[in-house]
RNA sequence: CGGGAUGUAGCGCAGCCUGGUAGCGCACCUGCUUCGGGAGCAGGGGGCCGCUGGUUCGAUUCCAGUCAUCCCGACCA
């Protein structure tokens, strides 16, 4: 590809309402636009590195046996209510209708559609196992789009759907997907993990997230510093440090806290640590006030608790309802003679002679001793896990934390939508059987964000080879002079030939600007080609990530070219 | 949806407080010089000052509404 009859509007200044690295990357090198918020326009080189992200998966989805299909954006209303979800998937689902007025969403995923498909298709256990993919448009109505292509509202997915006996078989095609996975982000040159992770809306039995490693991403993450566990904070589970501590109660105490509220402001006026106070949360759990008991220095894990209560909405509760329960403004709030459900987690068991809020305005209790001053409801994991808790699954590890990127989420849905919509078929013995379904996602645009988030410098993107839009950049230092564009075009013609990406830069601007452009959008290798080094025969090689340079004859130029794309891709299969 | 902010040339911004029909840098076009890390000089083009209404002789400026965008929160594969 030439450069000048090529489409690259690169931006100098980075744009005031980008601000996340990979959002302002991805403008500046001109990979994308935004059209609004949330949907954008894929230019050429965008589409590139999605094309390329895409094409890996492909061939991993194959290889694990995956068959690809393609359907719909635009899905009918009744399979949604069919499942339920019409009701239950919220303002997220952008729905319409068509001139008959008939009731019609974009698609946010497509369980209801392959479902559907699957029990008009599959009848008999001799059709089983099958996993369908689509590499497609999705559409998410997102209440707050932000980053760029990290959370857009319009992105493209890859979505397989497995269909199996049951659950047995079912977990199998699971491990088929977790490691094809493993392959897909493996070869796109990231450093990732794949964590326990919460099921969310989508529902099912057990799933994981696959992590991109990166200062920046949304989501917490823990690994054990010992064994293989790995898991999403909303998920990771919280091992009791071990025995309480045996000290005898002290009479209970009422201690004047005039103006003092939070955790920070007691323990500093008490003179306590916070790990000695109890954290005294209320809650409305499906219009129902409910407290949640933490030590001091835990914070409340909204989804474990959510779990927990088995509840469709949780919130923390506004001030009134905190006064109408406590019968005390914020910010004093204690478990000691209230008459509503009490959930404490289980660090909370082993406090003794704590201190909490009174219930009363301006009043704390010290000493205070569950069962002996108030009673709970229930014991629980409810809080987040934090960095040095032990491991939940070995005895020696302990917790380590990451941010992470979502880039891939698989599931065992279980039956969830096989028995809302009825997909069955005979077995063996000719008796009705309920399909067992895995779900596997992958957000392919975000995929290209969270590698740049992952790989950048000052200077711009550092694409890994796999996936960057091509593989080499040819510099002309100057196009005038006859010499040095021939050799650039000679240099260019030969990498076409061995099947190297070349992205041939022919403009007629000043050297800095081009260099500047070629770091800015990140091709692993860049061949300048100048006057000078020409006049010894040399051209120079440059690799981005490591800023490497090579003066090579220019005969050589072309075979290190290729001997180096070569490696990269080869490393990245196997 | 609650809180905060911003809409002025393709991009980044100033002007507004104190009303008198708009300016800077980059980008773009022309010419000359330059040519290994975002060149210099000279000339030039480009604006419904987000939109609607109000106040006023007069509104980019003041007021109200509205739309859009961004940030924080809630929410969310």
């Amino acid at each position: 590809m030439r450069y000048s009859q090529y489409f690259i509007p690169t931006v100098k200044e980075t744009p005031s309402d980008a601000e996340v690295v990979s959002h302002q990357l991805m403008l500046r090198a001109g990979m994308i636009r935004k059209l609004a918020a949330g949907i954008y326009n894929y230019l050429p080189l965008g589409l590139r590195s999605i094309r390329k992200v895409e094409n890996i998966v492909r061939e991993e989805m194959n290889r694990a046996g995956a068959i690809e299909l393609l359907m719909p954006t635009v899905q009918p209303a009744e399979l949604w209510q069919e499942s339920g979800r019409w009701e239950q998937y919220g303002k997220e689902l952008l729905r319409f209708k068509d001139r008959k007025d008939a009731g019609f969403c974009l698609g946010p995923t497509h369980e209801e559609i392959i479902t559907d498909l699957v029990r008009r298709e599959v009848k008999s256990y001799r059709q089983l196992p099958l996993n369908l993919y689509q590499i497609q448009g999705k559409f998410r109505d997102e209440i707050r789009p932000r980053f760029g292509l990290m959370r857009g509202r319009e992105f493209i997915m890859k979505d397989a759907y497995s269909f199996d006996v049951d659950e047995k078989a079912a977990d199998l095609s699971y491990d088929k997907m977790y490691k094809a996975y493993r392959r897909i982000f493996e070869r796109c040159g990231l450093r990732f993990r794949a964590v326990e992770a919460d099921t969310g809306s989508i529902g099912g039995t057990a799933s994981h997230e696959f992590m991109v490693l990166a200062e920046s991403g949304e989501d917490a993450i823990v690994s054990c510093s010992v064994c293989e566990y790995a898991a999403n904070v909303e998920k990771a589970e919280a091992r009791s440090a071990g025995a309480a501590e045996h000290a005898e109660p002290r009479p209970l105490e009422r201690v004047a806290t005039p103006g003092k509220r939070s955790i920070e402001e007691v323990t500093a006026f008490l003179g306590v640590p916070a790990s000695a106070m109890l954290k005294t949360l209320v809650l409305v759990a499906d219009g129902t006030p409910v407290l949640a008991l933490l030590r001091g220095d835990h914070d409340l894990n909204e989804i474990k608790l959510k779990n927990y209560l088995d509840c469709h909405t949780l919130e923390m509760a506004p001030d009134e309802v905190v006064t109408k329960v406590t019968g005390a403004p914020v910010g004093f709030a204690g478990p000691v003679g209230l008459k509503v459900r009490i959930i404490a987690d289980l660090a909370v068991k082993e406090l003794r002679n704590f201190s909490t809020g009174g219930n009363e305005k301006d009043l704390h209790l010290k000493n205070v001793n569950l069962d002996r001053d108030c009673q709970v409801t229930a014991f629980a994991d409810i809080r987040n896990v934090t960095h040095g808790d032990p491991c939940p699954r070995c005895s020696s590890g302990t917790l380590e934390m990451w941010r992470g990127i979502e880039v891939g989420h698989v599931f065992k849905l279980g039956t969830k939508y096989s028995k809302a919509l009825k997909a069955s078929y005979l077995d063996a013995d000719g008796k009705e059987q309920i399909i067992f379904m895995g779900c596997y996602g992958i957000g392919i645009s975000r995929t290209v964000a969270a590698c740049i988030e992952q790989n950048h410098d000052k200077d711009g993107i550092i694409f890994p080879l796999p996936i960057a839009p091509f593989h080499c950049i040819i510099s002309a230092v100057n196009v005038k002079e006859e010499p040095v564009m021939a050799a650039a075009e000679t240099i260019y013609q030969q990498l076409c030939d061995a099947g190297v990406e070349g992205l041939l830069d022919d403009r007629d601007e000043r050297p800095g600007s081009k260099f500047k452009d070629a770091d800015l959008i990140g091709i692993p290798l860049r061949i300048v080609v100048g006057s000078k080094n020409l006049a010894d025969g040399n051209v120079e090689l440059k690799i981005r990530k490591t800023g490497e340079v090579q003066l090579l004859p220019l005969a050589e130029a072309v075979a290190k070219v290729k001997e180096l794309v070569g490696e990269a891709l080869q490393q990245a299969k196997d």
